[in-house]
RNA sequence: GGUCGCGUAGCUCAGCUGGAUAGAGCAUCUGCCUUCUAAGCAGACGGUCACAGGUUCGAAUCCUGUCGCGAUCACCA
């Protein structure tokens, strides 16, 4: 409908006043006024030279001779507003019905595909709520792309090197006694973060014993056995030490096994894992051809450097004085192996906001190589998850574990849905299945309508809500919807016209119309808080027309099967919608 | 200190590519379950859109400055 009004308003601009414009913005109407669609006519009266009324009623009715569609308008100072005929609503409604993925376009294999990488963890401890954000949005990101036609794939990179790995290799040879999984039925990562966090203790045990003995804080830490331990082991590791690689293998295995089942549970997959450790090299390749074409130049201590003063950065280590590589020199490795794997044109990092200037740095420099897709590497940068009192800190154990929060939220959902005992004749097993699907709702809901770019605040004491703009809220509507399709029966296949189109299903019918624009907007501003704010409207102003108007029981036949038909493809939409952010929907709760 | 981001109701957030009287949820209060699921609906209360200038017919939205909060500016990742 809108593409069609701006095609006539132009046209009527050109016809009354011989002015041509670009395409009109539209807005809806205001509540408070009659009509549905509004056009703003203040910025076309400078250049007319007349009175804002005026033109509104010229362009009013122009359209209302020439569009079928326009039943009538008024206008109200520089705004006119337009009334839609009902005709076009029901009409609307019969014409998306059988399309079960309505608003969706079908990924177009023939495009070039976006690569989107997340989550991204250190293999020496447990995902965190942090994590859940990051795992979110790179999933709920992938989605979306998805749904405008794009072929996506889905990466991370493992962060399974480095002197933070062996700190907790050290411990368990020193202190794991042959410590497994099995053995200890822990879960593999959360095994391995067990021993992360008792060398941090040993440490600083060690640390505080050398300080009693009259060595400065700084000497100490230096100087710890420990730490020169986990160094020489990392010496090992680099040097292909078969122990150290072999414990190196199992330890990482764990983790991995334990990762997959966050995942899993948390509905998030990989189509392609790149791990750090087969990366670096070349990214320390690149570098040396880099510096051999003056890309980058050397210091006189032999390490290499990128200039970066041009645009407004500054100078940035590539490698090593030793010839080491650092942490964006994996980086352009990853990068550039990732673009000669995949025929991809684009990639969005999915990454904390903490690490902005490093991306702004990695895309200067990879097009100052000479990558032409450089342009088109995008850094989804997101805000913290804050606890009240500020980060969370492993060290000072105010850690959220995905695991456990995860499992809280489908502990709160038992509890409530036991509670309200609408769940006769659901099986246990189909039962627990349905907690789980309401708690992680609730939790994706509560971390993905907000903003990616703003901080979050997550209160352990105060359980994220069940109620209001809530996923729960938005399952329930599903369910509703559900339960009324289940009792209607089949319906006939033919479009249905009503004689009366109450203003509440209109803007039920509006809000669907709405959905493709949703969606290309949510893609646009990388942002799965449009999809969530969207399904909250819809969901709004659905319940506001199930509440008012008698759907199973409308007098008319033809209205019931048309209001039937309505909650049918409002749920349809809710589904796809959820889908999008990565939320499962129930059939009844 | 430089750079970047944020600041909207008691709390959590929408709205930000300029449009009409700034919207939701939570919390507090009032109504509505003998009709399709009350995890719902209808309503009340609650605002100097951090502050000060500027641009404009029109500013929460754009520009400048100030204040506050956070991040970053590592031979850590």
């Amino acid at each position: 409908m809108e593409q069609i009004l701006q095609e006539k308003i132009q046209e009527a601009l050109e016809q009354i006043y011989g002015l041509k414009i670009d395409i009109p913005e539209l807005q809806a109407t205001r509540k408070d006024f009659e009509g549905d669609v509004t056009l703003v006519v203040f910025p076309y009266v400078k250049q007319l030279k007349k009175n804002p009324k005026e033109v509104a009623e010229a362009v009013g009715n122009y359209l209302k001779e020439n569009l079928t569609e326009i039943e009538d308008f008024n206008v109200v100072s520089g705004f006119l507003n337009l009334v839609i005929s009902p005709g076009y609503y029901t009409g609307f409604l019969n014409r998306i019905y059988p399309d079960e993925h309505y608003g969706l376009t079908p990924v177009d294999t023939h495009r070039k595909s976006l690569m989107v990488e997340y989550s991204s963890p250190n293999t020496n401890k447990p995902l965190h709520l942090g994590h859940i954000r990051n795992n979110l949005l790179g999933h709920s990101i992938s989605e979306i792309f998805k749904a405008t036609g794009k072929p996506v794939i889905k990466t991370q990179i493992i962060n399974d090197r480095g002197i933070h790995i062996c700190k907790s290799m050290l411990a368990w040879q020193k202190f794991g006694n042959g410590e497994t999984p099995e053995s200890s039925g822990l879960k593999g990562d959360h095994l391995v973060g067990k021993y992360y966090v008792k060398f941090d203790k040993e440490y600083k045990k060690q640390v505080a014993a050398l300080m009693s003995q009259g060595k400065t804080e700084e000497e100490a830490k230096k100087e710890a056995p420990i730490l020169s331990e986990a160094q020489e082991m990392l010496r090992k590791w680099e040097a292909k030490d078969p122990e150290v690689m072999a414990l190196w293998q199992k330890m990482n295995g764990w983790v991995y096994e334990g990762f997959n089942e966050t995942y899993k549970n948390l509905g998030v997959s990989f189509d392609k894992n790149y791990y750090e450790s087969d990366t670096y090299l070349l990214g320390k390749k690149v570098v040396e051809e880099g510096l051999k074409k003056g890309i980058f130049y050397q210091k006189p201590d032999g390490s290499v450097w990128a200039d970066l003063s041009d645009e407004g950065l500054d100078e940035k280590l590539l490698l090593r004085a030793d010839g080491t590589s650092v942490y964006i020199t994996q980086d352009i490795g990853t990068a550039i192996r990732r673009f000669e794997d995949f025929d991809i044109d684009s990639h969005i990092y999915v990454v904390g906001n903490e690490q902005d200037y490093h991306f702004k740095v990695l895309f200067v420099i990879l097009k100052k190589l000479g990558y032409e897709w450089a342009d088109r590497l995008y850094h989804l940068s997101y805000g913290m998850v804050e606890l009240p009192h500020g980060k969370m800190k492993s060290r000072e154990g105010t850690v959220v574990d995905a695991d456990d929060l995860m499992a809280e939220m489908t502990d709160t959902a038992r509890e409530i849905s036991r509670e309200l005992g609408k769940l006769e004749g659901y099986s246990n097993e189909e039962k627990e299945r349905l907690y789980r699907i309401i708690g992680l709702g609730a939790l994706k809901y509560f971390i993905l309508k907000v903003d990616p770019k703003r901080t979050i605040l997550f209160d352990p004491q105060k359980s994220i809500d069940f109620q209001g703009n809530t996923g729960p809220f938005i399952q329930y509507t599903y369910a509703r919807i559900q339960s009324i399709l289940r009792k209607a029966g089949d319906l006939p296949d033919k479009p249905y016209q009503i004689k009366n189109l109450h203003p509440k299903e209109k803007e039920v019918i509006k809000l669907l119309e709405a959905f493709p624009q949703a969606i290309q907007t949510a893609a646009g501003q990388q942002n799965p808080g449009v999809i969530a704010n969207y399904t909250y409207d819809l969901v709004k102003q659905y319940n506001s027309f199930y509440q008012s108007i008698p759907i199973l029981t409308a007098e008319d036949e033809n209205e019931r099967i048309f209001r039937v038909k309505l909650s049918k493809k409002t749920g349809d939409t809710i589904k796809n919608a959820f889908k999008l952010l990565g939320i499962e929907v129930p059939e009844r709760m």
